[in-house]
RNA sequence: GCAGCUGUAGCUCAGUUGGUUAGAGCGCCUGAUUGUGGAUCAGGAGGUCCCCCGUUCAAUUCGGGGCAGCUGUACCA
C-alpha cells in the first residue's frame, strides 16, 4: 500500500538477435563494402539495390502457412490481405527483378548488391537475426566461365582488403559429382525420395568439418546420437554405399590435378558424374589460365553448401588462419562466403530455365576476421575540436570559431550542454577531442583563445600526484591570439599522435 | 524445435533460516577544491528482487506453471 507509486515504463532493449552499430565499426564497415564494390565494379559488376521487403511468394518458397507465419523469415499482412516478407537474402530479389526487368536487362546481367537481410532463427554467439551480405550475380550466362571468374574475383577481393595469400583460400566443388556418386551406388534421381536422400547426404558431408569422418559414416547410414542424447536421422545407406560417399568425400588434397585423377576413379562410370567431373576440370583450367594456382583456389570434394537449389559448381571462401581471440583462445574464422551456379530460380517466374550463378559474402565474419588481423581499413578520421561554452552570451563568437576551423576541414562542435566547465573538459576528454579552444572572460579581455591538447596534456598529467599542481599546471595548454586560432590548431594535429 | 544451466541496480555480484526503509563495488549525474580531463571529498539518481498462480497473518525468499537469457544440438533458403 505504501510502496511507491510506479508509472509503467518501457524498457528500454533491443529484440534478441539485434544489435546497435557504433561509429568505429560503422566507419571501418562503410570502408570495407566500398572496397569490395571497388573490387566487384572493375569485374564490370553493376551496383543495384532493392527494397527491404517483398510479396513472401516473390521471394520464394518460403509461403507463411496459418500456423507459423513467421518461420524462417519475418512477414506481414499488407492492408490489401496479400503476404510481405522481409528478405532474408540477396538471390530472391535478384531473381524477380531479373524476371521483372528480363526485356529491358543486357544479357548476361552483371549485378553486384550489399544490404542488411533478416532470418526469424535463433540468434547464437556471432549469429544474428538481421545481418548484411554482400552479393555479386552473373544471370544469363550459362558458361563455367562466369562461375571460375566469381572464385578469381574473390580471391583478388580478400586480398584487397588486406588477407594475405596463403590466410585464405577459394574451394570448389561441383554437384553433379555427387549426384554421379549416388546414381552410381544405385539412387534413382527420379525416384521420389532421392530428392531427401540427396539433401540428408549434403548435410552429413557439411558437418565433416565439425564432426569428423566417423559421425559423417553415421549419418550416412542409420543415423547418429549427440552427447545430449539427441538423435540425428541419417540418410540410410548401407555400409557400401557409404564407403563410396566416404571415397568421394576423401578425394581431396593437393594439387587441382590429383584431386580430379581422384575423383575419376569414384565417379567415372556414369554421366552425371562425367558431367560434373568435365565442369570442374573446366574451371581448372581456366584458374590456371587467370594465374590462379593452389595457394589460391583448391578442388575440395567436401565443399556441398546447405542449398538445395544449386545445379553445378558450387565455392566456398575460407580463410585458414587461426588467431587468438578474448582470453588466448583459437578463434578461427573459416568460410566467409559462398555460392555456386542455381539455374532454377529465375524459372519460378518465366517457366524457361535462366543459367545463374552468383556468390555472398558474409559481411559480419569478414569484419570480425579483418578485425582481429588489425586490417580494417582505416580512415583517419579523427574526432572533433570542442569549443567550451564558456559564456552563454558568447555562443555565437564560439560558432563562429568552430565555423572557421569547418571551414579549414577540421571537424570541430561548440559544447552544446549547460554543464560547468569541468564537465565541459570530461565531455571533450571523453569524446576522444585533439583539443579543445577556451576563450572565458580572461581570454577575452586580451583578445586571445587558450588551446589545449589533449593528448599531450594526459601524458604530462602522467606524472602530478598533487591536486593543486594538477589544478594550477594547466599542462599542454597555449594562449594565442584570436586570429592563429586556425594556424594554432593545426599546429596540434600536425602533431604525431599516438 | 530438443536438452542442461541461470534469472536481485547500467555492469559484476552479496543477502534475506519467510518479517517493517533490499545492499556493496564499479559505472552514471551534481557540487567542492578561485575557469581545466586524473585523484580526493560530499551529495544524488537508478530496483514491481523475471512474470503469474498457490501455501502463509506475511513471499524477493517455499511450491507449481510460464517467460527470458546462456550453452550444446537440430535447422539455416
Amino acid at each position: 500500500m505504501s510502496k511507491k507509486k510506479k508509472t509503467a515504463r518501457p524498457k528500454a532493449r533491443l529484440p534478441k538477435g539485434l544489435r546497435d552499430v557504433a561509429a568505429r565499426e560503422l566507419r571501418a564497415m562503410g570502408r570495407m563494402l566500398g572496397i569490395v564494390q571497388e573490387v566487384y565494379e572493375s569485374w564490370g559488376f553493376e551496383p543495384l539495390d532493392t527494397p527491404a521487403f517483398e510479396y513472401t511468394d516473390a521471394l520464394g518458397k518460403f509461403l507463411p502457412d496459418r500456423d507459423r507465419p513467421n518461420a524462417g523469415v519475418f512477414s506481414f499482412l499488407d492492408d490489401d490481405g496479400q503476404w510481405l516478407s522481409l528478405r532474408y537474402d540477396l538471390t530472391a530479389p535478384l531473381a524477380r527483378h531479373v524476371a521483372e526487368h528480363y526485356d529491358a536487362l543486357p544479357k548476361p546481367f552483371r549485378r553486384c548488391q550489399w544490404g542488411p537481410v533478416w532470418r526469424n532463427e535463433k540468434p547464437g554467439p556471432g549469429r544474428y537475426r538481421e545481418f548484411i551480405q554482400f552479393d555479386a550475380d552473373t544471370v544469363g550466362a550459362a558458361s563455367l566461365a562466369a562461375d571460375a571468374e566469381l572464385c578469381m574475383m574473390t580471391a583478388d577481393c580478400l586480398e584487397r582488403l588486406g588477407i594475405e595469400r596463403g590466410q585464405y583460400v577459394v574451394r570448389v566443388n561441383n554437384r553433379k559429382i555427387l549426384d554421379g556418386v549416388l546414381v552410381s551406388i544405385g539412387a534413382d534421381p527420379d525416384d521420389a525420395d532421392f530428392k531427401t536422400m540427396r539433401l540428408a547426404v549434403l548435410r552429413a558431408i557439411d558437418k565433416l568439418d565439425r564432426l569428423g569422418k566417423d559421425a559423417v559414416r553415421d549419418l550416412l547410414g542409420a543415423g547418429r546420437k549427440d552427447v545430449s542424447g539427441d538423435y540425428t536421422r541419417g540418410a540410410g545407406l548401407d555400409s557400401t554405399q557409404a564407403g563410396t560417399v566416404m571415397a568421394f568425400v576423401e578425394a581431396g588434397g593437393g594439387a587441382r590435378n590429383e584431386v580430379l585423377a581422384r575423383l575419376k576413379s569414384v565417379v567415372a562410370n556414369n554421366d552425371l558424374g562425367r558431367q560434373g567431373l568435365d565442369e570442374l576440370a573446366a574451371m581448372s583450367g581456366l584458374f590456371d589460365a587467370g594465374g590462379y594456382g593452389q595457394d589460391r583456389i583448391v578442388l575440395d570434394p567436401t565443399i556441398v553448401r546447405g542449398l538445395e537449389y544449386y545445379t553445378g559448381p558450387v565455392f566456398e571462401a575460407e580463410l585458414t588462419f587461426d588467431t587468438s581471440g578474448d582470453g588466448g583462445k583459437p578463434v578461427r574464422f573459416g568460410s566467409i562466403g559462398g555460392g555456386g551456379r542455381y539455374d532454377g530460380l529465375v524459372a519460378r517466374f518465366k517457366g524457361t530455365e535462366i543459367p545463374a550463378t552468383g556468390f555472398s559474402i558474409g559481411v559480419s565474419r569478414l569484419y570480425a576476421a579483418l578485425d582481429h588481423l588489425g586490417k580494417l581499413p582505416d580512415e583517419g578520421q579523427i574526432a572533433p575540436v570542442v569549443v567550451l561554452a564558456m559564456d552563454a552570451e558568447r555562443m555565437g563568437e564560439y560558432q563562429q570559431m568552430a565555423g572557421e576551423l569547418r571551414a579549414a576541414g577540421i571537424r570541430a562542435e561548440v559544447y552544446m550542454g549547460t554543464s560547468a566547465m569541468r564537465a565541459q573538459m570530461k565531455y571533450a576528454d571523453r569524446r576522444g577531442a585533439p583539443c579543445v579552444i577556451i576563450e572565458g572572460e580572461d581570454e577575452r579581455a586580451r583578445g586571445e583563445v587558450t588551446i589545449k591538447d589533449l593528448a599531450e596534456g594526459a601524458r604530462l598529467s602522467r606524472e602530478i600526484e598533487d591536486n593543486a599542481q594538477w589544478r594550477e599546471g594547466r599542462p599542454a595548454q597555449v594562449s594565442v591570439a584570436r586570429k592563429d586560432l586556425l594556424a594554432s590548431v593545426r599546429d596540434i594535429l600536425a602533431r604525431p599522435r599516438s
